[in-house]
DNA sequence: GAGTTGTTTTGAGTCATTCAAAACAACTGC
DNA sequence: GCAGTTGTTTTGAATGACTCAAAACAACTC
């Protein structure tokens, strides 16, 4: 059953990274596992569907720890709550609609490369680059002009 | 005297853009403009050393209404306060310590061109795109090895 | 199967920011 | 110059995403 084995890869996927297996990690995990870019509250959501006592606050921790072990990966836009995904590792960037907050994953900018370079650093170790690019999406452009 | 042309620039500016010209948003642009990187807190600390009975809100208010007039920039890292700059229209990127929340303008990324252009817009209007380096600055690298 | 360590829950608290209404001041036209 | 209108500032309260802390609990180890 595609269920039991996906269950299985998840639970590897925690002993992996050194986290220990519980019913809430691997409920947040398969509530955003494929399903785009979710806040704390929609994984909530989500989670309690088949785990129904699990407090918002736990999802808050199972998200937190999650992504500081690589398993998912958050996302912050300024005028939002902050997003996870479990597309993780391949660095691509995101499209933020301005008028609804919808997020939308951006495979490569063109030329790639560039884009992870700052040309004048400030004595600054930097770690990572991000992307993001701002406007309005498909449905917000038809609903308003 | 230097204080009176400044003052009359920005008076200027501000009826430019279709603005009163009104005493907060005069400190305010004068608070901010070559001061790096401030949030509103900052700003009003700032404006209340010549304008003491400035209220909180108001510089919310005028920071905004300048911000979206043009006259000043807003950036708003993930896990920090959001802070406005005085560097407007150039599209300039920024470097954000993980540490302290330090914020140092990038002039422009290696390539330029390539940064402002995704390769799919998945139906979205893409407006601007927004560039931030993570890393740590020289003092947190000093402090924490 | 008991102990240890890490996780989840419960409950309260924080902080940046926003909302709303009333007091007030800048610009317009006379 | 002065009254009216419109936009701004103040005051005070509220919101919402998120965090802190301590106690109850459950995974993994031996």
């Amino acid at each position: 059953m595609a269920t039991e084995i996906r269950r299985e890869q998840a639970e590897a996927r925690l002993r992996a990274v050194g986290l220990k297996v519980t019913a809430p990690r691997l409920a947040v995990l398969d509530a955003v596992t494929g399903h785009g870019h979710l806040d704390a509250d929609a994984v909530h959501t989500r989670v309690m569907a088949e785990l129904p006592a699990t407090s918002l606050q736990s999802v808050y921790n199972v998200l937190g720890a999650l992504a500081e072990a690589g398993l998912l990966r958050k996302i912050d836009p300024a005028g939002s709550a902050a997003r996870y995904e479990s597309r993780t590792g391949d660095n691509h960037h995101h499209l933020v609609c301005t008028g609804c907050g919808a997020v939308a994953d951006v495979d490569c900018v063109v030329g790639e490369a560039p884009c992870l370079t700052p040309s004048n650093t400030g004595g600054f170790a930097v770690a990572t680059a991000e992307v993001t690019f701002w406007g309005r999406c498909a449905e917000c452009q038809a609903a308003s002009g």
